[in-house]
DNA sequence: AGAATACTTAAGTATCCACTTGACAATTGA
DNA sequence: TCAATTGTCAAGTGGATACTTAAGTATTCT
């Protein structure tokens, strides 16, 4: 089972490429198996499997094989984590602004 | 200004790149022009500036030039569309296993 | 058993991309 | 005016990476 926790950097590299976030994209439907996921995707299937161990990699994807069949589910907290690292730095930015605006708002502070 | 309107490919392409997300990091402190901004990434001005480029091209970022210096700061809907793309995707399949949830809870429906 | 399915693995290729160098332009400071 | 600062542009290089082909393995079906 091996479940990977996700790293920032291997996730949102794993998400800069549009065919890795087309797989993210079907698995959000639901768990499915490496050859469903590559028939509306027009590469190989050894390309998706490469594609698929990028993203197992990053902690956004698990896979588990039964018989023959590998399916593919998403691990949510790969999304998660990036969603934070995305977070955080636009509430950063955010308090910032706040903080300007404070500033402009009582410019005679201790009158 | 040339505001650009985010583009979701354009934006995870570029936070793929992990000196771009430094950037991106640094940028949340606060606006800072590009040589002070190369200062801490040890590769020269030049490559700051390419990765800056792609940075502006993705709608992450809006830069200003006043006289010889370039003031880059963030501009927040670029991270809002990466944010955005993220959420809808997790939430789909938060919402999967909510159903599946209640089939498994309620097994008996229409008795 | 034999054939079909569903991957897996390795090797090669071609394109992309991060980075450098070096020459140049514009602005500012002494 | 001369020099320093700040950035821009073009071209080239090396390494990463997305993809293919081809051969192989394990499982299921008939």
């Amino acid at each position: 089972m091996h479940r990977k926790k996700p790293n920032v950097d291997r996730v949102f590299h794993a998400l800069g490429d549009p065919t890795r976030r087309a797989i993210v994209e079907k698995l959000s439907e639901g768990p499915i198996s490496v050859s469903r996921l590559a028939e509306p995707l027009d590469i190989t299937l050894a390309a998706v499997v490469q594609h698929l161990q990028v993203l197992e990699e990053s902690g956004l994807v698990q896979t588990e094989k039964i018989g023959r069949v590998r399916t593919c589910r998403i691990e949510p907290a790969g999304l998660s984590a990036a969603a934070q690292w995305i977070g955080e730095r636009r509430s950063r930015w955010e308090k910032r602004l706040d903080r300007l605006g404070d500033l402009l708002a009582e410019p005679d502070e201790g009158k």
